[in-house]
DNA sequence: GTGCCTCGAGTTCC
DNA sequence: CTCGAGGCAC
């Protein structure tokens, strides 16, 4: 197509007829490539097809399609599926590597239950199938909806999919009137050979692996694509159930089974940590005779009822873990170390490697962690802990960590080259030169130039523009860079990205004229910016990319202060408190390094008058301090990174005029139906039915917070037996006090 | 002071 | 997904 007739030589008919070919083309490709589904073409003969559409168009503008590819490039890609939300979360599992990580998970869950459990714990034991997650939902008896695990809050709607795979029951036959049953789809090896070799005679491309092919047919917009795949399932979880399908792992599992699911023959019940491992080492024997990928073997609390009271950690069960298989190994060659910048301007090296493949997939580029990890020894000559001593031009080992993200692992050093010269480690920042400097006990070296630095200043941008803070429809890491660079509409900082549309319009080439955009596309992008003027604080809190606060710190802030102006006049209340807080660490540190050093005089004295310095700190500064420290999950670091942040002139002048732009909305309290929503809640003393983790938990689900000490903010202390002085500071301050019943009584949980 | 448990930050491939 | 480190409980 592209060898075609010239653009200048084309009459209208030959255009139209090649812009129709090129729309479904590029159109096609795009839906494939944001599928997660390898692209269809190359991106180089992508993007010359793009340009050659582009050229047509801009030569025959009245025949311009409605759906011209030039007005999807940057744009979201069409949505393939129809999202679908959970209406129970799907996690992920911790991982286990060794027999030791599977003592410690024995142990925390005997732990977190407490006393009574020193017997009888039991656990499921079932190999982990390496496919695709799926859940199933069944209203009545009839199979109503499958979803994608997604995000794990979000998948996608696959349900005309599903129905096409034998091992899915269309009814059920007495199950409860809602039941969503989760399990893996996969392909059997043989299955995916015979897959393999059609695809190859036809001309059609090959899968890397049968979990790609079973990932990739599970896609498919056209269902009677995926009929043709021959796709398996087994079922091992459940999300919502109206009636429980029994008391047991082990029990639910069997009921599925009955209920007419496919369930894993090698699913055992263990009682031990050794009978868990002894069943690992079965597994793992018997893996290469298996007709189906596995990755591993998953343990289970045996008993629903003690599942419950587990219950979750932010991403994962406490009452499950994955022991997983060693990683596959591959070694290559080091071609080169490049250095990224990272937005806290932690430079990270990167290995270019030749190309390798490694479980399934070609691998050339991995993390070298950092500067130690590269490094055979320090400056004086002495060995690094650790430190690998890698040479560009060595052999290098490389895996796929949790089969997914490339690592170095080792280095062959009797097959390394002549004339290899140790990595140097650059002190300078690659990008904008300013030094770069290691921070005393830090493994990682940042660049010091802030936002000088281009590196810095684009992926705190993209980091502003990330699903977890601003996510900004049609504005991804992409368009930044672009952006950034742009010289008629630069994006140099948040606040630049509210101003967009009006520079625009000032502008003599407008967005929608340029290559690449049109008017649909940029007056998308428009509204999707205007859209998020109204934003939850947290989402600003955690997209000013402060170091040390993350996403859930910056909650924890937002539902502390509630508004943005609130959080501002304490950090500027508390600033004199934070310096002196810096100040008495470093005479601490100054004292700790005595012996040390020859300047210690001068250091100390430094120190002392720092120190000395924080003795006319304000009360107000004391006391918004402690607040801030004295806040659930803030600390003192966190408390100083943000406290530097709103006291840099720059920063806080790119924060107003950020600001400018937004109406900031507060935090809801979790969950208003719960009579301690809201309430900040302390426990004390010993607690008989549940353990403290258990208790915490258990409240902050219910949109409580819990604190450590009793305060004036204390809405509610539970003490248990031999509560001592926070019971009786609570009933001096005349705060509501229950005891452990009680608690559970209010909660609704007896 | 020590030892969990989580969170934050960085990273690759598609 | 992993590693390192911050926060907090013991």
């Amino acid at each position: 197509m592209n060898d075609g007739t010239p653009v200048g030589d084309m009459t209208e008919q030959q255009a139209k007829a090649e812009l129709a070919r090129l729309a479904e083309l590029l159109n096609r490709a795009n839906t494939a490539y944001h599928q997660d589904d390898s692209p269809e073409i190359p991106d180089a003969d992508y993007d010359a097809f793009k340009i050659r559409n582009a050229e047509i168009e801009a030569r025959f503008p009245a025949l311009k399609r409605k759906d011209s590819p030039s007005d999807q490039v940057g744009a979201a890609p069409a949505e393939g599926f129809a999202k679908v939300t959970h209406s129970v979360r799907m996690l992920s599992l911790s991982n286990a590597f060794d027999d030791e990580d599977i003592s410690d998970f024995v142990t925390s869950v005997r732990k977190y239950l407490g006393k009574g459990t020193e017997t009888a714990l039991v656990f499921t034991a079932e190999p982990k199938i390496d496919g695709l997650s799926l859940s199933l939902r069944y209203e009545n008896g009839q199979l109503v909806q499958a979803a994608t695990r997604g995000d794990g809050e979000t998948g996608e709607n696959v349900t005309a999919n599903a129905r096409t795979i034998d091992d899915i029951p269309q009814t059920l036959d007495s199950a409860p009137d809602i039941l969503e049953v989760r399990g893996e789809v996969y392909m059997s090896h043989a299955d995916f050979e015979a897959l393999n070799a059609r695809q190859d005679e036809a001309g059609q491309k090959t899968f890397a692996n049968p979990r790609n092919a079973a990932a990739g047919s599970m896609r498919q917009l056209d269902p009677s694509i995926t009929r043709a795949r021959p796709l398996k399932f087994f079922a091992y979880a459940w999300g919502e159930s109206s009636a429980p399908l029994a008391d047991t792992q082990f029990g639910a599992i069997d009921r599925l089974k009955t209920l007419g699911f496919s369930t894993n023959p090698l699913t055992i019940r263990a009682d031990s940590p050794a009978q868990m491992i002894a069943h690992y080492r079965e597994i793992e024997a018997q893996r290469a005779t298996l007709d189906y990928d596995i990755d591993g073997v998953v343990y289970k609390v045996d008993d629903l009822g003690l599942q419950a009271r587990l219950g979750f950690r932010s991403t994962t069960p406490r009452w499950a873990i994955a022991h997983k298989f060693p990683a596959e190994l591959a070694w290559t060659h080091l071609e080169a170390i490049d250095i990224q910048v990272g937005r806290t301007g932690a430079l990270s090296p990167v290995a270019r490697l030749t190309p390798v493949t490694v479980g399934g997939v070609v691998v050339s580029n991995a993390t070298l962690h950092n500067e130690d990890y590269i490094a055979g020894r320090d400056a004086s000559g002495n060995e690094i802990r650790g430190g690998k001593d890698i040479r560009v031009g060595d052999w290098v080992q490389v895996y796929r960590a949790g089969d997914v993200i490339p690592k170095v692992a080792d280095v062959d050093l009797s097959r390394r080259p002549d004339g290899t010269e140790p990595y140097i480690f650059p002190e300078t920042c690659p990008i904008c030169g300013s030094d770069a400097v290691r921070e005393e006990g830090d493994a990682v070296r940042r660049c010091t130039g802030g936002l000088i630095c281009a590196a810095q200043a684009v992926e705190k941008l993209k980091h502003f523009v990330s699903r977890a803070a601003f996510d900004i429809e049609g504005l991804g890491a992409k368009q930044i860079e672009a952006f950034y660079a742009d010289d008629q509409l630069p994006v140099r900082e948040p606040a630049d990205i509210f101003t967009l549309q009006a520079r625009d319009s000032q502008n003599l080439t407008k967005l929608a004229n340029r290559d690449g955009w049109g008017e649909t596309s940029a007056g998308n992008l428009f509204d999707a910016i205007e859209e998020k003027r109204d934003i939850q604080l947290a989402r600003v809190i955690f997209g000013l990319g402060i170091r040390h606060v993350g996403e859930v710190a910056a909650q924890d802030l937002a539902r502390h202060f509630s508004t943005w102006e609130a959080m501002a006049t304490a950090l500027d209340t508390a600033r004199p408190a934070a310096l002196a807080h810096r100040a008495a660490d470093a005479a601490a540190e100054a004292e700790r390094a005595l012996a040390a050093s020859e300047n210690r005089r001068a250091r100390i004295s430094e120190a002392r008058k720092k120190a000395e310095a924080g003795c006319d700190v304000p009360d107000a500064a004391t006391t918004a301090w402690a607040d801030l420290i004295g806040s659930d999950g803030i600390g003192p670091t966190m408390a100083l990174s943000l406290s530097d942040a709103f006291a840099n002139p720059e920063e806080r002048a790119a924060m107003d005029r950020l600001l400018a732009h937004l109406r900031p909305v507060a935090p809801e309290a979790r969950d208003l139906g719960s009579p301690v929503a809201g309430k900040t809640v302390v426990f004390t003393g010993t607690l008989e039915k549940m353990t403290r983790a258990e208790a915490k938990a258990r409240a902050e689900s219910l949109g409580a917070k819990v604190s450590g000490s009793v305060s004036a903010k204390t809405d509610l202390l539970v003490a248990g037996p031999g509560a001592g002085s926070k019971a009786k500071k609570a009933a001096d301050l005349g705060i509501e006090t229950l005891d452990e019943d009680g608690w559970l009584a209010l909660i609704g949980a007896t």
